[in-house]
RNA sequence: GGAGGAGUGCCUGAGCGGUUGAAAGGGACGGUCUUGAAAACCGUUAUACGGGAAACCGUAUCGUGAGUUCGAAUCUCACCUCCUCCGCCA
């Protein structure tokens, strides 16, 4: 959510955003409703001033006179009550306009439609050149009996899976990794709910837009499809101290994912699953835009350490505009190599929102002056498991008779430095 | 799921239908005093929205939402959260 003064004041910055975000939205629209919706307060507020003068003086009043007094009370209140009922249902239809208004991009953010027209920042390491055809994940991972997909299809439907054996040791060796890996650079690690209240997921922004990606459970809670949600919800509502930010989060959860609009897409493999788990990077700091910037640029290279210490060759992109959610003022998505795509795909993303988060959360700190601000949010992935850092590992590390290199920094928590035939 | 109890400002806690945005104490901040500190004393100590150039004025907020009433922190209903006990499950 943005300032409703920003707004009125900007509305050529909201029009170019959206032109940006290819979103479509009537500022207009908006700007007139907020101009009847502040009509309408005043009337409201004047009504019941009047209201309270003649109630504090009926107080004061006895007999007959106070039965006339009480008489002209409720002739006023019947006045004030079809204007608040006018001006609640005005409220409703900003409050929902509002939460429909997207944050500003950034100016770097590159011009585009979709993530084809992201752009490349850079790439690191090298592409793995097989002198045999490289096998896919699914072909590797059962060769070693890692995972069991037809199974997965038979307890959990389409799109489940099974990791056993050296699946299983991997992923938690990955986790165990990534959490001494951060834990090291100060960020506080934590295990974050999954199933949450509808309110946090406004706050977050992944609703009201984003409703049929979601899974929502008979209590009208929701699965979160990252940790993102849990973490900022554990600050919802309160008011930080300036001295303890930026206040960094390496939240741990389940995440739940519909996929509803990609049925067609990767229906093979670990590629797009419905249910994994992720170590997400969160972070609140003061309200100050180079602030921000600055974190984002530490959380992509946490990302991108991640991936060094797992040895996936990578690139990191800029995402174009209509690559950008809602609140994102600017992203980072890194995509690693996959042998068996002969491409990169999307493992991370890491992107700043300035207050648009914390506005709808209510999120603030108090500031040297002693005024409240809201607090700045930002968010990345440091590592999925098991989808698709661990294809990426399986198949760049692959040899030619199948057995598959564990990285250096990953063997100790492995206890191996190979996975081979026979190895389980 | 059943039975009870509770939710008030930064904290503790009073108020249980009418000048209560809210007593009192504590904390924090500022001042007086002091060489300095403590103590003592004095003062300040919400947020949001609307109006206004501003001083300031108005409105809302005592878990959340609805209702009763001329008037609600105070009465009614629903919901949420916490505590105690029982049941069920792990």
């Amino acid at each position: 959510m943005l300032d409703i003064k920003f707004i009125r004041e900007n509305p050529d910055i909201i029009k170019d955003a959206l032109r940006k975000k290819h979103l479509e939205f009537d500022v207009q629209n908006l700007i007139d409703t907020d101009e009847k919706r502040r009509v309408l307060i005043k009337e409201v507020d004047d009504l019941r001033a009047e209201q309270h003068t003649a109630s504090d003086a009926i107080a004061k009043l006895a007999g007959p006179e106070r039965d006339e007094a009480i008489k002209k009370v409720k002739n006023l209140k019947e006045r004030l009550g079809s204007r608040e009922e006018k001006l609640r249902t005005i409220e409703a239809l900003y409050e929902n306009l509002m939460l429909l208004v997207p944050n500003v991009p950034d100016l770097s953010v590159p011009e585009g439609e979709s993530d084809a027209d992201n752009q490349e920042v850079r790439a690191w390491g090298d592409i793995p050149k097989f002198d045999f055809t490289p096998k896919s994940h699914i072909e590797l991972m059962e060769m070693h009996d890692m995972v069991d997909f037809e199974r997965g299809a038979k307890t959990a439907g389409f799109r489940g899976y099974y990791l056993k054996n050296d699946g299983a040791l991997l992923s938690f060796a990955v986790w165990q990794l990534v959490l001494n890996m951060m834990v090291k650079k100060g960020y506080v690690p934590m295990i974050v709910p999954s199933l949450i209240k509808k309110e946090v997921f406004v706050g977050t922004g992944y609703l009201p837009q984003g409703e049929e990606d979601l899974y929502r459970t008979q209590d009208d809670l929701y699965l979160s499809g990252t940790g993102e949600v849990g973490a900022m919800g554990y600050y919802m509502g309160e008011i930080l101290e300036e001295k303890n930010f930026p206040i960094k989060m390496l939240v741990f959860s389940p995440c739940f994912r519909r996929e509803a609009g990609s049925h067609g897409k990767d229906t093979k493999g670990l590629m797009r699953v419905h249910e994994f788990y992720k170590w997400e990077q969160v972070i609140l700091s003061k309200a100050d835009h180079l602030e921000s910037v600055r974190l984002h640029e530490e959380l992509v290279t946490n990302a991108e350490e991640i991936m060094q210490a797992l040895e996936i060759p990578y690139h990191v992109v800029a995402n174009c505009g209509g690559d950008l959610g809602l609140g994102q003022v600017k992203k980072y998505d890194i995509e690693a190599w996959l042998p068996s795509e002969d491409r990169y795909r999307e493992t991370h993303s890491a992107s700043y929102f300035h207050d648009f988060q914390t506005r709808r959360l209510n999120i603030r700190y108090r500031d040297e002056e002693g005024k409240l601000r809201f607090a700045h949010s930002l968010n990345s992935t440091a590592l999925p498991m098991p989808p698709r850092p661990l294809i990426s590992l399986i198949e760049n590390h692959q040899e030619a008779d199948g057995s598959i290199r564990i990285p250096k920094a990953l063997q100790p928590y492995m206890g191996k430095e190979k996975i081979e035939k026979g190895s389980k």
